[in-house]
DNA sequence: TTGTATGCGTTATCAG
DNA sequence: CTGATAACGCATACAA
């Protein structure tokens, strides 16, 4: 490995002279700077950031944690975090906890004595004792797309309420007046929300769900399939069903097709989160859209002005879903 | 941020002795060891990956480099990199390119500044000139999914030529006798090697292909769907398309949609990877399957191994490929 | 404009 | 078994 000791032997002058000179320092010669650069070049010099960082406090590098990287949802929020950070000229180190509690606690804390700057979780959950011990450190941190309700932190996620309204008003509106939804695991927030909100919605409309038209999943296609099987065999199945994520439609779809039950003839189905696969032509699935990319953005930014401004201004941002209607849904069939 | 000079401090011991008890040298008494791991406890130490890594000349992480983690091909690469990854105690930086050689190229020299003790790259191309400067540097490296013919690295990648040859001689037993080929970038080999077996398979059979039947997209659904529009809107359009990825595939799907041709029935269609998607029930892709996940696998256990033997045995592994018939094939309408 | 000295947090060498 | 001391590569306060 070549070092700034090296150059400076090789130039003639001392190590701070060429710490300065690579840095760009204006009190160095324009001579003296060639001749560093020069050499730097020459040897094939490539600063050590680990040495750098440790000196200035400052790795210039971000956390991610995700959930689940083969859902293109949390894909897109990377690569909405990606795209930020890379222009500020941070890393970013992402890391994939496969829906693992542990995992993500033992991530947080590998990322922290790796002395990230900061760090953006996508996998809070209710009670997470990660987020809420994390917030008792001086790392700064922001919540993307999941929050943790009883700790006060910064977020930008979705408005699921809204989102959830959405998508059983439309299919209320419809006609549906048996309703099912599966949603995603019970320590999720945003699974909350909109269970909460797909029942508050039927009870406005004056209709109730069967017991066994209620459950959850855990966001996988697997789990959706599972519980789309059990759903559709029964007696008394919905005609309709809202999955709490995409995924899990693709899923019910699946068990859907298996059962011989059309979609949306038989069965209307939304998802939630409209991932890239909603809209092949095959699947057309009607879904609540949500701004991923942005929303790894937005948090991306927000993290970013913290570690360069100093002061943490709080960040609470819900942004606004909406509806798109493809080919999964339909009024109800006349042998309902 | 507490240190071992603190801990020291508070234990009354030297920093050395706390530095010893915490990585469990042998070399300390039972009772200074435990009353340094408690202080360390109480205080909540976290030790400074970056200190420890600049002494050791070691950071325990490596960086992994990809295309496209929209795509879940890559995305299933880097769950089978973090496993193993994961299990030995190592951190993993991952990176995507966006497709940009560019991007690649900044990557690399970041990761390599951030001292990564090794490099997995899925982005490699045909002269591509990080790969060969790579290849000038110390640091280990190795090439999944997509090799760099000009260069002798290590590698795990698909045997293309099999599988393009399994996905070509399918379509002509079913009776297809004009076959399209809707490729990958150009420059990537795995690319060239299904559209040269493509080829071959065809002139083995007595058959050949109109120039308009065979183009290069970019691994992406957009350009799948852009390039199956073009071949598909053609007077004398093939009766069967081999895509080069499932996702490209997919595009073609769309385009056969808006067309209104019916898949199998106007048009059989073969992707390449088997990912999560193609095995949807809408979807029901016929495709060539990749031990994706074993790649990712693969590649990191030989990285590994390297870095802690210190010897650097070549890998040169090719896996083999099989193709998954499900229902977007079957012989040549009667029209033909 | 440049050099010297010091420190970042940790590990390693060498005495004791 | 434990404690000084040096070193990893770099940046910076202070001197010159």
């Amino acid at each position: 490995m070549v070092t700034i000791k090296d150059i400076a032997r090789d130039v003639g002058v001392s190590p701070s002279t060429v710490s300065r000179a690579l840095s760009g320092s204006p009190l160095i010669s324009d001579e003296t700077g060639k001749r560093v650069r020069m050499a730097a070049q020459r040897l094939g010099y490539e600063r050590n950031e680990l040495a750098r960082a440790l000196v200035k406090g400052s790795s210039e590098a971000i956390g991610l944690i995700i959930p689940d990287i083969t859902n293109t949802f949390f894909a897109d929020i990377a690569r909405g975090v990606g795209e930020v950070a890379d222009a500020a000229g941070y890393g970013v180190i992402l890391c994939n906890t496969n829906g693992s509690i542990d995992r993500e606690a033992s991530y947080i804390r590998l990322l922290r004595r790796k002395q990230v700057d900061g760090l953006i979780l996508a996998t809070a959950t209710l009670n997470d004792p990660s987020t809420r011990s994390l917030s008792q450190t001086e790392t700064p941190f922001i919540l993307v797309s999941r929050i943790c309700q009883d700790v006060d932190t910064s977020y930008v996620i979705g408005d699921d309420r809204a989102g959830a309204r959405l998508a059983v008003e439309h299919l209320i509106g419809l006609g549906h007046r048996s309703i099912g939804f599966i949603g995603g695991p019970a320590n999720v927030q945003s699974s909350r929300d909109r269970r909460a909100t797909y029942r508050k919605v039927l009870r406005q409309h004056g209709l109730s769900a069967d017991a066994a038209w209620v459950c959850y999943a855990d966001f996988t296609q697997t789990a959706g399939r599972e519980a789309g099987r059990r759903m559709l065999s029964l007696e008394n199945r919905p005609t309709a069903i809202f999955a709490a994520n995409d995924v899990t439609a693709l899923g019910v779809l699946e068990a859907a097709d298996e059962l011989g039950l059309s979609v949306p003839e038989d069965l209307s189905l939304v998802g939630y989160d409209d991932i890239s696969y909603a809209s092949l032509p095959r699947i057309q699935l009607t879904t609540v859209s949500q701004p991923t990319f942005e929303m790894g953005r937005l948090a991306t930014e927000w993290l970013l002005s913290v570690l360069s401004s100093g002061d943490t201004i709080p960040l609470y941002r819900v942004l606004e879903p909406h509806l798109v209607v493809r080919s999964t849904t339909t009024h109800p069939g006349t042998d309902d």
